[in-house]
Order: C-alpha cells, then structure tokens, then sequence
DNA sequence: CAAAGAAATGAATACGTAACCATTGAAGAG
DNA sequence: CTCTTCAATGGTTACGTATTCATTTCTTTG
C-alpha cells in the first residue's frame, strides 16, 4: 500500500508537504504542488481515511439505524438522509434494524467513532438514550421518540390517530376497526391514542375486536386482518397505524376478492410516495408541509454535528388527510 | 476519549494485556481478565475502529454503490445486502448513485479502505474496473455488468427481453412498443437485443416511434408515453424494460384514464416483489430461482473477501414469465 | 544593506490499536 | 537438583495521517 512517505520520497519533500498538498494547497509553492501531485499520479496514492479519522477524531460517517425497507416510509426516509448527507460530505453506514439487534447496531456504530446517528428505531424508554448523552455524541430520532422527549423529528401523531378516526365517521362508518403496531413505539402510541380519542369525541363505542396491535409482519397483519373479517359483524374501516400497513390490509382484501372501497375502506397514515401512485391512491394523513421527516431529521443532525450547538431539536409536524381513493361514505 | 492505555493504568496491566482481554481472552488467566473487564466497565471503554482498522489493515466494512430506492428493485436488493453482509460482521455504507456521481462515488469507497465493493451501476466500458482490479480490491456486481465479463451477477437479460416481446406476440398483439434505458448500460443493452431479437424471429415488423431509450426518470417515462399513446396509432402494448418502468407507465396509464390491461397490456422485467401486491399484479419476467440478485452477489462478494480466492464469478438466472394482470389479450 | 517579518518547508510527535519479541515464573522431565 | 518447556505478561514498534514547532529561505522596509 502506497503512503503518504512514499509520495514524499519520490517526490523529494516531507510527508508534511504531501499531507499539506492534499488539504491546504495555498501554503504551498506552486511548482512543489506540481511535483507532489505528479508523483501522486504515478504512484496512484489513495490517503487512508482511518488514519486521518485517528488524529483528526472525526470520521465523516454518519451510521443510520432505519425500519426495513419494505415499509415504504423507510424508502422514502433512507433516500432523503443518504442523498443528502452524502452531498454534505458524510458517508452513511445504514443498518436495518429489528428491535431485537438494536443493542448490536448501537455498539457497532459506536466503535466506528460515527460523527452523529440518526435513527428511526428506538424505544420510548430506551436506556441508550442516556449512553448518547453522556458520550457527547450527536444523534436524532425521526418518526419515533424517547420518553426524554428530546432531539426528535415527527408528525402529530396524536392528530393523525384522531384524523383518521374522524374521516371514517365523517363517512358515516361506525364499525371501525384499528390496525396498529406495539404500544412500547410511540408513533404506535400516540396515533392510537388520537384514534380512540376521535371516538370518544363522537361518543363511538369500540368494540374490543376491532382493535388489533400487530408486531408490524405481513403475516402478522393478514391474521388480524382475516381474524377481524370472520367476526359477525366484520368492519366496514380500517384505519390502519400505518400506510405500510394500509397497502398490507388493501393486498389481503383483494386476496379474498373484496374491493376496496367497495367493500371495505382503508386509510392509512404517512403519506408515503407510493400512496399516491396510480393503482394504489391511497387515503391516508400526512404532513402538511409535505417534507420528508428524514431529510428534516439529516439536516438538523448535520447542524448538531458541525456547529456542535446543544440545541435541543423537537420538531412535530402538522397533518392533514390525503384524500384519495380507498375510503367511501357508507350507504 | 478513553483508550486501551488508559484501561490498562486503571487495571495494573499492560495496554498489550488489555488488547489481548478483548481479543483472545483465553491467553489471559481468567483474575486478569476479570481485573480487565471491571475496568472496562468503570471507565467505558469502547475500542476504536478506525485505529484497529489501521494496523490490521481490515476494515469489516462493505461499499454499497445502488441504484436509487424509487426503484422498487433496489429497494429488494440493498435489504437483502444489507442484511446479508450485517449478519457475517460487514457494516455497509450504501451510497445511491447516479451515473454522474460515480466517481466521486468510487474515491470515497477506496478511501475508506474498504474490504469489498457491491454495485449495480457500472457502465459497459467504466474504466474503473481496471483500476479495482489492479488495487487487488475484491468488489462484484449486480444486475449490470462490465465488457470484462466477470465479477457479476445478473439474469439472463436477453432472454428476459426475448420473452417479454414474446408474451405480447402471442397474445396476439401487433403494436407493441419498448420503453427502455440507456444502451450504455449491459441491463439494458441485453434487454433490447432480446427484444428485437424476438421480433424479428417472428417476422415482426418494428415501428421506429415505438422504441424509446428514456434515462429512466420518471418524467422521461411519462413523456414517452404521452408522445406514444399521441400517434395516430398508438401502441396495444408496453414492454417496459423493468418494473420500475412498467409501474411508472401503469401510473402515466391510469392518470389518462386508461385500464390496464383492457386498454393497454404492459409487462415489466425483475419480477420485483412490489409487482405482486394485490393492486398491481404485474405481469412480468424474472428469475426462475427466485433468488435475489442482491443476495447472490453478497454472497459471493463476502466469500470472495474471506477466502481470498480469485475465482471469478459470473452467475446468470434463467428467467420466466409470471403472467399475473397487466397484460392481455387482444380480441 | 541590515533587520524584521513572512513564506515555505521539514522534523518530530500523537492518535489507539494489534503484533512481535522479550521476560518472568512455574511446572515437568531426566 | 538442573534443564527444558510452557504459560502469562510486558515493552516496543508499526500502521498512515495531521499537527505543532522549528528551521530555512525569501521579501520587504527603513
């Protein structure tokens, strides 16, 4: 492997020049540039980012602990940060993450020495959290948040739950079922918190059948699905925690001929890009603004990271409902 | 920071003594050890990355060049990669390129010392494959392949455009039109031979107005489609040369109040797992095995990194047609 | 022309780890 | 009891860079 020294020697300088070369050309001579970079060329010298990364305590990584991409929130999320992080000048170490490994991932992120972590996965009382704190090192939390109630980007997810909820009563519906994910989630919490709150409003009774937390699996929500479709009296409406789970609910509907809305309506929440595509034109509530909450979360974790400002982020963004074509009045 | 250094005074041992408790404990007498790992917990020590990677000269980190996750096949790809190399102790920084960036794309990968490279954007003759090549840097890719032929992973795309113009012949069709990429990519290239190829063994005569090479943007799809379905004859039928593609004519279809397939039959390559959701149902061509590329080529990649064999690998899936709903016949 | 200051370069060091070689002490063989 | 072997540990160095400080050379100015 071919080092800086070497490029000094065949270039007859010091290591010091060579190294001054590549970062801060202006301090030096322009012929010794010329040389230096020639045999740079020659030599086809590549600098070796550890050992820059060693002295200069700065990796210009940054780790992303994301949901699995099938989800397509997190499609949506992994482009915005990767492609913007990576026009900043940061690599992204991405780890898909289970809420099972989550320990692993943290630690593998840490011994990488990353310059911040923005993740999605995290639980409401997570004792890494604190860790991250006392470590000094930048992080943020998007679509989900710690109990901490600190560093944070999300949607109104309380506002969500109670939006989805209301356009199904708005639409005269009054068996509405939900489908969600695990209460230890805040996003899962708080949108189904809005949900039974809309009902209350409207003096709804919920019927304890209807209301299912899955663990988020396609498996998981076809049984819930099938389960909830087998009872007597089957929903008309699912409001569904997700669109993820949404576009899962539309696919097990078609898969026993029902059409929706026809037959059933569903709305999710999120406003995924796919939501609105052709075939899909899924109803679902989203943020107003529109803005992708990863490249909201990468942005203010680059501003944490550069400006080393404590400025403690939360940022809630308001919601609205996407209307489109999976919901129907009831007749 | 804390350093090994600094557990070692803590503890009464050698930073050696320390290195060695976290490597092979087992040439340590087990009070030490102990004595080792209070102080490790005391003071928490976390090793460093960047400095170990530097002396071993092994990163434990994979480069992922992709193609963008608005393309559903990507997204089936970089999860399966991702996974895949996590589970073996691979970190992988992922960057989604597109074809001008790729340098810049290349020269942070190899700055960062990676121990392998897995892309799908390489062009036919991208000059970098040498440069890989002669760096002894183990690096494979998928989906596209070099004019070396070697180093890949992919499906047989000729017969993949060979079997999708079939399908539409033999559905009786006669105005059938290509939406494909640009040629300078092998996908593309083979996809289109096949194509022609098709055509012309069935005497088939090709309209020059019904071939168009979009740079597979959404927008340039759309304006294909409109400047297509705007001839006095328009086309019955859309062989897209991927499912990204074919999605996007589907949208374009729906969103001029167009059925598919009772107005326009349409069929798409990659057999992308999106294709088969209930309200898509794309007909389309793919691997018999139903393996992942992404997963094909990973593997490979990991065992080419830890066996430091030189094979070279080149794998080719067979391919078939999954006739599902967007394609049929004319009466 | 001398003094002072600025520009250009180099020597030495630190970063945190693993690996190599050396040393110590204990156990076993003859 | 001595010699050998082995287990356990420590001292030192290398990895490749950026940085600090020192030195040399050039330029400016009174």
């Amino acid at each position: 492997m071919v080092s800086s020294k070497d490029v000094a020697k065949h270039a007859g300088v010091s290591q010091t020049t060579v190294s001054r070369v590549m970062n801060t050309p202006d301090l030096v001579k322009k012929p010794t540039v010329d040389k230096v970079m020639a045999s740079i060329d020659e030599l086809n010298y590549i600098p070796n980012g550890h050992a820059r990364s060693l002295v200069q305590n700065k990796t210009n990584t940054i780790a992303l602990l994301s949901g699995p991409l099938h989800n397509p929130f997190f499609v949506d999320t992994t482009t915005a940060i990767v492609n913007y992080a990576n026009d900043k000048g940061y690599r992204v170490n991405v780890q898909f993450v289970n809420d099972q490994k989550l320990n692993e991932a943290y630690t593998s992120a840490v011994e990488n020495k990353v310059d911040g972590i923005i993740m999605s996965c995290i639980l409401i009382d997570d004792p890494i959290f604190e860790k991250f704190e006392r470590m000094d090192l930048p992080f943020i939390t998007y679509n989900r948040k710690h109990k901490m109630n600190k560093h944070f980007v999300e949607i109104d997810n309380f506002e969500a739950g109670y939006l989805s909820a209301k356009h199904m009563l708005d639409l005269g519906h009054t068996r509405i079922a939900w489908v969600g994910g695990p209460l230890t989630v805040s996003t899962f919490n708080n949108r189904y918190e809005g949900f039974l709150h809309a009902m209350k409003d409207h003096h709804h009774q919920l019927l304890e059948e209807y209301v299912i937390h899955t663990d988020t699996s396609k498996h998981d929500i076809t049984s819930a699905f099938k389960r909830m479709m087998s009872l007597e009296q089957s929903p008309t409406a699912f409001c569904a925690a997700t669109d993820s789970i949404a576009m899962n609910l539309i696919d097990d509907a078609s898969k026993e001929n029902l059409i929706v809305p026809q037959d059933v309506s569903v709305i999710g929440i999120d406003n995924v890009d796919l939501s609105s595509h052709g075939l899909i034109q899924l109803t679902t509530v989203g943020s107003i603004s529109e803005q992708n909450l990863g490249y909201l979360a990468i942005c203010e974790l680059i501003k944490m990271i550069e400006n080393k400002k404590n400025s403690c982020v939360k940022i809630t963004e308001s919601v609205k409902v996407f209307n489109r074509n999976t919901t129907k009045a009831i007749q």
